[in-house]
DNA sequence: CATGAATTGTGTATAAAGTACACATCGATA
DNA sequence: TATCGATGTGTACTTTATACACAATTCATG
């Protein structure tokens, strides 16, 4: 039952050149970002991930990170990663949590940020090509280097709430898309199964999708519609909720 | 349309000395947390503000915050800050973001970690007192100093749609309580009315509040009876979620 | 101690949203 | 032209949200 008045609260009586002796000098820590991108291919959820190269960690899969440089703005230095790994600009890339352990990492003390990021996988098909980098299932994530286990998983939690808010799923898809594709993508983001006529009636019922008046190609049955999503509709019409639930 | 053969992605070949001599002497950042403390008193949301003691920002509100040390943990950090500030231990503590602009602070480059912390203010009645301290009300909350108005911005939305969500607003309620100082806290943080029946009805059939047959002391009208919430139950039946809802 | 003022406590009818479920249609293939 | 494997559609039922009104209790007052 401590009050304010008994507990005589320290107050901030800091000057500025005190300050800025602590910030050059002191408690100067290093900051780095790690991307968890997630990919959506053959009906399967995917992260890519990278060999660690250290030998700590020797043949175990990493997170995608670097060092933030001291000048560069945070939000940049995670769009810098996703450029210099994937050569995409214009993604969906969303700042997740930050985490920071003093023994997180063998080099030192280095505080990281995680991003999370969702890309069309179409635009990577050869990644297969490359050693180090790995579109990996999500459901077979495990033992990743440092603790980019936890990074993953806060993640991949965090992706499955938002799915269900916003309209996410589109970046993963291709711009035309069938209503299977976007039921299968919500399938194995949530891991769960959907009845097919109520998931229509529910997108049909939001009034979000554009019939693009084109089929599938290539299907060894009857083809379906493919629809494109109507993100200006959607922008304009972002509603306040406010029920309680839970 | 690049693909990653294409793009040539330059691979992660950085040796364990490498990264140790870049963590070590190259890229070190100033790391501080800063807290949103919300209340709740007079039917009022408030946050608690602190005078900025820099000449920059002269007579201008802020948040509380300080710097990371170099080998603490950085949620211990947080938690730290408010032990010095409020003298609490036990209290609700989430961290919501981490702000990078590089001309954030005006002593130097200072990432900025923000936490969210809700507490009884019922405990710090006697904050009035203290001159560099105050409990805000958050439709007054405006000008602060650094980027804290993003940042305060940032919290509260965060927590206006937390709270639709999880049971955290009872951390800012005496442990018994009317269902009309639940429902007045819910009005005020969100920023809207609610019909009484519907409401006491919603929260009935969640079948989480414990009627401790007491009822109100010093009303000046027919007391109402006194709830407990019952987090036991509640952590019990956490539900998964996978509706579509945007 | 009777009355008025203020607030608590309760129920029902209606609308909206979610869930469960079955059959006809289309296109590809053999 | 028959079969296979998808797509595409509608309806009954259940659950949840919303709108709305009146009696009961306590305090304050004269």
């Amino acid at each position: 039952m401590a009050t304010i008045a008994e507990t005589k609260v320290p107050v901030n009586v800091k000057s500025l050149k005190a300050i800025q002796s602590e910030v050059k000098n002191i408690n100067r820590i290093a900051l780095s970002v790690d991307c968890v991108i997630f990919g959506f291919d053959e009906n399967k959820l995917k992260v890519l991930l990278i060999r660690s190269d250290l030998k700590k960690f020797m043949g175990r899969w990493s997170l995608l990170g670097d060092l933030i440089d001291v000048a560069e703005d945070v939000d940049e230095a995670a769009y810098r990663i996703l450029r210099e790994r994937t050569g995409l600009k214009d993604v969906y890339l969303e700042q997740v949590h930050t985490f920071g352990k003093p023994q997180r990492h063998p080099a030192g003390r280095v505080v990281t940020i995680a991003y999370c990021s969702l890309i069309n996988i179409q635009h990577h098909k050869l990644s297969k090509m490359e050693n180090e980098l790995h579109w990996h299932d999500v459901n077979n994530v495990k033992d990743l280097a440092f603790d980019h286990q936890q990074i993953f998983d806060t993640c991949y939690l965090r992706l499955q709430k938002r799915i269900q808010e916003h309209p996410l799923g589109f970046n993963l898809l291709p711009k035309k898309f069938s209503l299977r594709e976007l039921q299968n993508l919500y399938e194995a983001i949530l891991d769960t199964k959907m009845d097919r006529r109520n998931f229509r009636k529910k997108f049909f019922s939001m009034d979000l999708l554009i019939d693009t008046d084109e089929i599938e190609r290539d299907v060894p049955h009857r083809p379906g519609k493919l629809y494109k999503f109507n993100f200006d509709k959607y922008e304009k019409r972002k509603k306040k909720w406010t029920g309680i639930d839970f």
